[in-house]
DNA sequence: TATGAATGAGACTTCATTCAT
DNA sequence: AATGAATGAAGTCTCATTCAT
């Protein structure tokens, strides 16, 4: 957890220092980050970070935390999600989706390898606080669809969620290569193709899970 | 790639070393695993592992390759996969797979890590090499299965294979960490409880990718 | 180069850092110098070494530079040098200039040692840069002879310097050797005896490229 | 001093040995020249080295005797010397020293590099014993020379030695350098410069220490 | 509070030397 | 005697963390 004194920054600060914390953990992995290049990119001492943290791992930590919730509140904002359906989830959103990994490929990708497993020597420790925040929500999901006979009721809801996730992880790596491929602007055809990759993961998830 | 004085060695200590490897590089990633502890563990000195390869970045890269043709060679010989069904690949083994992940728990934890895409800055640059061969195999699974109309064939094979791939890492990863938690020998519940998990995978992908 | 971090450093520190890498760099040679020495003897630690410089050839390449530097500094001071005859160049200073050896023997003998080749594998690339900072001033002392008519014409410029820089630099090795005889204070007897051996040298050189 | 063994071995191993060694430590240096090198260049095994010599010091002692007197006895064919001027002593020969440079670069390259004193640290021991045998030849033609009037007597035989192997030095080390130049077949427009330098040194010694 | 120099534990790597075959 | 694998001491360099200003 970051020291009071963190919270005491002004917003633009904090922000860019989690944002340079993030930027190089997922670039070099933790090990390898070092808190110089994350000071130098946020532009604040190296010695100032550990009056923020207490040391390169709590730093880690909160960099996963904010980046989830960073997510979480976007998230929440574009998809009201009261009582949505499974494969609503994705359909729905299509271009927008693909867009929040386009404005924060940062954070999109830093969380993927976050949930999907890297750091896990890390982060087994807050697994259960942070992990379960996702998979309550697909849980919920899950569960919504099974009462409303979209999901199959043969499979129980942990393998299901199994299926889901593995589904969902690999298909937005894919997107987010695809991404990082074409930089700035990707052109009507390229997002037509991401699209289309959403569109055939929600239908093998529907065909995979449905009833 | 390993140096002479590598291949020269008797079978035993070649294989002492490169589990030692594993080991190291499994439990605590590439970075922070110690030469030293490496070395200890192999039961040679410190100095011989740099006869054998390059540097600590050689010993990794061989580690990948070792492992990779290690699985490859026993499943090769369980699996007689001539016109093999995409679905009977995994149902037709069952049990047998995970006395595999039980008898090589090592090797196929850190296959899976590898192929899920841990030590992705080092591994980039020998994907195109061995991660290819693995999903030459699964293409090759697919298309057998669109031929003989037991896959759908409104998707191309790559997403397809996005599919097949996240589903079947992410339960196997699950059924290793099951696997981890029943160290000695698991009841026969227990072992039901995989199989039973292999075929909630199985039924999924049928469904999912199935006609 | 030093890092802006060492110009950053207070005088006193940065000439005992330089001392210090002086000192263990022509006591053992390059490669057998050993950086954590250098730290030891400067007093400081053996990190901060490394925020100064890049690496031990950095260091060493700026001993170099910055041992050059101190000795041009004392020499301009004592020799204006303004138009002066190759002959007078040592005679006018006679016990001077061995007073300068007796003042800085680390700084002369490390000088010399760089001048005379020693290092030259690494120094090969700054010669270029360094080495002829002394030539220039030796060829320009030479041509003025010729010109007064006190230096031979009939051999060319770059000839008699070898014969200049082969004569100096044999005799002030020598001088060196003894005065490292006598550490702390030479007699006057001993005096003596390098103030001839600085006359026998100039009528050697006298002779020898005279006219 | 080499051991038994080594003196047991026929000429040729011994000379491939020894010019192994030299061809190394000459262009490393003392303390980075490896024995692995040495072995290899010379085409036996590491070990076989410590059965040759006691360890790589011993080799190293060793090598500079071997060049010594592996000179020596190509000097002394070429020259009876019986009773030679110190001028013609070099002015004979021209040419032929020239010729012997090239003949052997190698020896002729580290001599000069162990007589001008770059290893003086491991050779000041064998100074005393080696340096000798050149100085006593070399102070001999200056007594000579003094003997029958060519030599002034103003100064003491040391001062003079001095001033001889200053110069000598230096020159034979710019001709070394240049040979180098023109590897393999020098024209005759270049060995004509090489004459001419040996003549402009030997016009340079004769009128420097000369009556 | 902010800064950035100072510190030193610790990791990788090299290589002279030993030793078993 | 010859070989070349084995060894581990020792050295360079990195970087998280502390600390004085």
């Amino acid at each position: 957890m970051p020291k009071r004194t963190f919270n005491r920054l002004d917003d633009d600060k904090k922000e860019r220092v989690m944002r340079a914390a993030i930027e190089e953990f997922l670039a070099r992995g933790y090990e390898a980050a070092k808190i110089e290049t994350i000071a130098q990119t946020a532009g604040v001492a190296k010695g100032s970070l550990y009056q923020y943290f207490d040391d390169k791992k709590d730093l880690f930590l909160y960099s996963v935390t904010w980046a989830i919730e960073y997510f979480m509140k976007s998230i929440d904002r574009q998809t009201p999600l009261k009582d949505m359906d499974v494969y609503d989830y994705f359909l729905s959103s299509g271009r927008e989706r693909y867009e929040l990994m386009k404005r924060e490929p940062l954070l999109a990708a830093f969380s993927l390898d976050v949930a999907s497993g890297k750091y896990n020597s890390l982060t087994r420790e807050i697994n259960s606080e942070y992990k379960r925040i996702g998979e309550e929500y697909e849980l919920r999901l899950i569960a919504n669809g099974k009462r409303r006979g979209t999901v199959r009721d043969d499979l129980d809801d942990k393998t299901l969620l199994l299926f889901f996730q593995g589904v969902t992880e690999k298909f937005t790596g894919e997107i987010m290569a695809k991404a990082e491929g074409f930089k700035s602007d990707p052109t009507e055809e390229q997002l037509c193709g991401m699209e289309n990759l959403m569109k055939s993961m929600v239908s093998l998830l529907k065909q995979g899970m449905g009833r």
